[in-house]
DNA sequence: CGGAATCCCGCGAGATACTG
DNA sequence: CAGTATCTCGCGGGATTCCG
């Protein structure tokens, strides 16, 4: 998916899902998409945020105010990607037992 | 999605869902699915499929004869997998478009 | 608050060579 | 054919500092 050039796939991004999802609840701020994500930091978060603007995923709008505030919506394609998303992202939470448990079986097995 | 501890998601990951897509159509050997996966390098073929193969979405099946015949192929739960990607594989190639125009006018906007 | 800039390090991954 | 082993380099991404 559109992976050409050294620029990262939305959906091969480790962080682009999360913060897409995060968003599917309605519009957040900065600090409280940060706040939602357990271990991204701030560089990243700032990052992500800005190759899904670019790729018209989401809208930032700036409230030129001090302190600044800033706000970041999906737009109606990145609702669209959510949605083709959630199927797999049911299956992940739905499977990861699993995953959990044929690793296990892997790395326990004779391995020569 | 089970990104702890260094090993990569399935999802987030640039090959996995290629390769389990190719895989979708039915058994493949090593080589075939090299081929069909434009730009991948031996190396990253190898890496990919062991870890698919760790995690239960794929099996490996070894013919011992010279030369040598490994076959992979999805597992049952690799292909729930795969059905439940199938609606984001479609969304990306049904929105690529609309990325690349969105990409192109961000990068054509005045930039301060 | 929400960044941008800089520094820096580890690992992701290509290239190449060797094997059962 | 289908790998493993090694060496190497680039860049992804953390930590820190500064700014409007």
């Amino acid at each position: 998916m559109a992976a050409r050039g050294g620029c990262k796939a939305v959906v091969a991004d480790k962080w682009s899902m999360r913060v897409v999802s995060d968003l599917g609840a309605g519009p957040r701020r900065f600090t409280d998409l940060k706040r939602g994500l357990e271990g991204i930091s701030q560089r990243m978060l700032t990052v992500t945020l800005r190759s899904l603007e670019r790729d018209g995923i989401v809208t930032r709008t700036v409230l030129q105010v001090m302190p600044p505030n800033v706000t970041y919506e999906l737009t109606p394609m990145g609702t669209a990607m959510l949605e083709a998303a959630t199927p797999l992202l049911r299956w992940s939470t739905d499977y990861l037992p699993r995953i959990t448990e044929a690793r296990a079986d892997y790395d326990a097995r004779p391995g020569d």
